[in-house]
Order: structure tokens, then sequence, then C-alpha cells
RNA sequence: UCCUCCUUAGCUCAGUUGGUUAGAGCACAUGACUGUUAAUCAUGGGGUCCAAGGUUCAAGUCCUUGAGGGGGAGCCA
């Protein structure tokens, strides 16, 4: 293939007079008689190189072929720029055109676009500056997960895309099959004949990678997952995905208290590992942020993008227990003033999401874990506290996103474990491999579910889920 | 799934009380300009007003239904 310089190290060169290679996708181009020029985008970082062709060395007929979105190959000298806003320019001695882009059909202008026209054109939206930027910050985000994880010695398991078990308890599933839906054989009696499938029953796609990463845990002592998980559910809402990307910790030998400093440094160092990492993305990305929050009235709008970020980092995050939350918003203004939807009455209620933006955004401003929920309103697999009322849950509450976390330390106890189970009808047959932690070398352990997608949402300051993900999976939509 | 708002040129939008041939900016084409920074200036082409039905002398505008999208809620990560 030919050699090229990236756009990222060819901004720094200043080694003038150097014959360069680079190539990449023409964000403008401007002209006038005697030189045209072109802004050059790779890819590789948010700024674009500024390529100057001569009416002299560049042929009309090239530079007419060249619109915002063409790909071109362009030989040239590296020199000083005479113009203000770069240091240096390539001077092109040859121009190819790899791949041109119709002005007339190609949809990506070098204009501001709606977050909705992007949407409808995924495939292309990657060649915005916005959506380079997320992509950048994205790939940053993963990296940092696995480092920090890498770091601390935990392993990452592979946990199963295809679960034959619909005992995972985290929502609607989508089933999976190679039967023929139109000639469904059926059992005698009239049932669909899942053993003809191709697993032999019938199965899903999973909804939590969490119950295998026990298992490996509980011989690992610390293992992550990082992979893709399916929900079912019709929701329709800037956070919700019908396909997402979990990470989701399980250690052994540790209780709710280690849980939650994990879930507090993990969040932190990759936080830091975007401030320290992505400066020009986060910075075109806070601009963009505080331009959306133009029309809004002053006190609505957020603290710049990177100084939130900072905020994160330098403090400790509030924990208190779901009876101190109760307590908190029992007596507050708007809990008083009935100015919530739903009026917290009493102990045990669910919070909605309106009480939890309370807490986060007006009452300690500062990210919050909740703890020790009622054991009515959790799954089965949580740590059962001795006051027979809550168990050992955790949920990570973040200003604007709500819930980026949640996890618990898990029941370790046999029989306890059986009881919940029992009492929450969970198919018990299905549940034997589960189980049998329980019986053999069953220690104590916690974990959680980091929702990678809400993270890149607090992280960029996006706003809707679908667009921090390249190809989102919504109800109604899988296109591309 | 519920509530609510939106859909007009390739894109972003305006379109008054229902009234003649539906507008602007950007993009594109042509021309001007000795180096621009989303260049500037002039000229030009470009429309199934989301779809179907209805009210009316007359519908982009009003009504009904549907589709798609945004925001909020529920479920959650």
């Amino acid at each position: 293939m030919m050699k090229r310089i990236r756009i990222v190290e060819l901004l720094e060169l200043t080694d003038f007079g150097k014959e360069i290679t680079t190539m990449g996708w023409v964000r403008t181009i401007r002209g006038s008689k005697n030189v045209s020029f072109i802004a050059l985008n790779d890819g590789s970082c948010m700024k674009n190189m500024q390529i100057v062709a001569d009416a002299e060395k560049i042929p009309a007929d090239v530079l007419d072929r060249i619109h915002s979105g063409a790909a071109i190959h362009v030989v040239g000298t590296l020199v000083e720029s005479q113009g203000k806003g770069q240091i240096n320019e390539v001077q092109a001695t040859e121009i190819k055109v790899l791949g041109e882009a119709d002005p007339d059909h190609y949809p990506i202008q070098p204009k501001r676009h709606t977050l909705e026209f992007l949407r409808e054109h995924a495939h292309l939206r990657f060649r915005t500056n916005l959506f380079g930027a997320i992509t950048r910050v994205r790939h940053a985000m993963i990296f940092a997960i696995h480092q920090f994880f890498n770091d601390r010695g935990f392993y990452n398991i592979h946990s199963p895309i295809v679960t034959g078990s619909d005992a995972e308890g985290a929502g609607e599933m989508f089933q999976i099959t190679t039967l023929d839906l139109n000639n469904l054989p059926r059992t005698e009696e009239g049932e669909i004949d899942y053993k003809k499938d191709f697993f032999g029953k019938q199965t899903n796609l999973t909804v939590s990678g969490q119950l295998e990463a026990e298992l490996a845990a509980l011989a690992m002592s610390q293992v992550y997952t990082f992979g893709p998980t399916f929900r079912a559910e019709n929701s329709n809402t800037s956070r919700h995905l019908a396909e997402f990307w979990m990470i989701e910790p399980e250690v052994a030998f540790a209780d709710i208290h280690d849980n939650m400093d994990l879930a507090e440094d993990m969040l932190k160092y990759v936080v830091k590992y975007a401030l320290d990492n992505c400066k020009d993305d986060l910075e075109f990305l806070q601009q963009r942020l505080a331009n959306e929050e133009k029309q809004k009235p002053q006190n609505e709008r957020s603290m710049p993008l990177i100084e939130k970020l900072q905020f994160v980092l330098e403090n400790d995050f509030e924990r208190i227990t779901y009876t101190q939350a109760i307590d908190i918003l029992k007596n507050s203004k708007p809990n008083k003033k009935k100015q919530f939807e739903y009026v917290i009455e009493e102990w045990g209620a669910d919070m909605q999401s309106e009480h939890e933006r309370y807490l986060v955004e007006k009452h300690f401003k500062k990210p919050v874990i909740i703890t020790d929920y009622p054991k009515d309103i959790k799954a089965f697999y949580m740590k059962q506290n001795d006051d027979g009322k809550t168990v050992a849950a955790m949920d990570v509450l973040f200003p604007q996103i709500g819930e980026i976390i949640g996890g618990s330390q898990r029941e370790e106890n046999y029989d306890k474990l059986m009881t919940r189970i029992k009492e929450m009808n969970i198919p018990e047959e299905e549940m034997w491999w589960f189980l049998d932690t329980r019986k053999f070398g069953t220690v104590p352990h916690a974990g959680y579910g980091l929702g990678f997608e809400r993270l890149m949402l607090f992280v960029t300051g996006m706003t809707n889920i679908r667009d921090v993900i390249p190809f989102p999976r919504f109800p109604k939509n899988a296109e591309f």
C-alpha cells in the first residue's frame, strides 16, 4: 500500500522542505484564481491538514473533481504556513482523486447538521468533526477500562452471547432460533418442539454476563466482562439501547464497600484517562455542549464539560443508604410541596428518576451511591442484610444520566439464596450450575454492571445514547 | 407502551387571519478576487410543502387517520 503520514503526525512536523505523502477526505475546499486550499482529515485527530493547491501545479480538471467528502492522495512539500491558524501546510505537487463525492448527492456538507439528520446517515457521520471526536473518545474509554482492570490483576472473561437460561432476570430477551418460523415443529401436545432447534433448547441473546462472571470470579478471584448485551424492552428513550456494551467486574473476597471503592476508582480512572488523552476532542465536545445550551436559561445550563469531568475526579462520591435517601426525599421541598409526580410517602417505595435527579443534581450536587435497598425491589442474587429487610445493593447515580452503575454484594449462602429463588419463582432447575458455586467453596463476593454508553454520555456531554454508539439498535430500527 | 411537540429546496429554517407565481442562509454551477481559514462579492438552477382522506370558492396553513423523528415518563445499564 501507499506510504502515507497520518495527519495527526503531519501537523506536528517542522522539517520544512521535506517531501511527504498524505491521504484523507476533503472537509472543505476554498478556491481563488491562483490557489486553492483544501482542509484534509483522515480521522486521526480533530484538526485538518491544510493542502495548498497552486493552479500552476495542480490541473484545473483535478481541482474540479474535488468537493467536500472526496478522498484524495496528496504528494507535496511540507512548508511553513504563510497563513494564520496553522504552523505548517503541504504545498501540493501532485493530487490524485481516489474517490469523488458528488456534491449533488453527498449528504454531509461542511456546515452544522442536526443530530437527527446524522443519525439517519450513520454510515457517513464518522466523517463529521463531532462523530470523529466521539469515535476517538469511545476508543480511549474502551482502552482505559481494559487498562484499569489489567493494572489491578483482573482477568477479562468472554461471557456467552447466546444463553439457554431465562433466569438472568434483567429484562425482555431476544429469542434466537434456526427453526423455520413458517413451519414450526410441534410436540404431541402442540407446543413448539425446541429439541429440534439448533441448540436443542430455547435460546436467547444474553441480557447480562454476571452469572457467568461469578463462576469465573469464584476461581480467578477477580474478573470482568466487557461485551454486548441485548434487551428487547420497548424502551424509547435517550438513555436506552436494545444492543449496548456492558462492563461487569466480579470480585471474590469482597463486600459491598470494596465494590463501591472499585466502582468509584474505575470511573475516576477512565475520566482521568479521557482528560489526559483526548484534550482536543473534549474541547470540541465542550464547545458543542456550550453552543447547544445557549438556548437554555442560565440556571439550567450545566458546567463546562471539562470542568464537570474534573469535578468528578476531585470529589468523593456521596455514599448513602436507601433509608437515608428516603428520609432526605421525604423532607425535601418538592416532596412537601407535592412537586414530585410521585410523592414519597413511606419506606419501601421505588425511587423514580425525578427523585434520583433531585438527590444528585439538587441536594448533593455530585455523584451519589445509594446502598441497601429493600429486598423486594431488587434481584434474587443480592446479599441479604442482617436486618431481614434490605439487600447489599448499590446504584451509582450521575448527574443528567441517572443510574450509570448497578451492582451488589452477592448472596453466597446456599440456603438463603435458595429461599429467595423459591420466593421469587426463579426457575430453579436452570440454575444448578450457578447454585453449585454456593455448594463448593463459596466466598463473599461482589460485582456490578456499568453501562458503557451511559459512561460515554457523561464523558462526551452528549445527551442521546444513540449518538455515542456507531450503529444504534432500538425499537423499529436496525439500519446499517 | 403513555404524554407532548415536530415533518416546507441537498442541509438548516421562515412562511402572518386559509387568498396571486412558496422564501432566506448554506451547498452546487458560472464569473470576479495574489494566501484562504465553514473565505468574500455578483449571477443562476433547484420544491410530490411526510402520506392518505376530509372541510372550503380557495389548504403549506384547518380537521381525521397513518408513518417517521425529537423531548419527557415507565423499565433499566
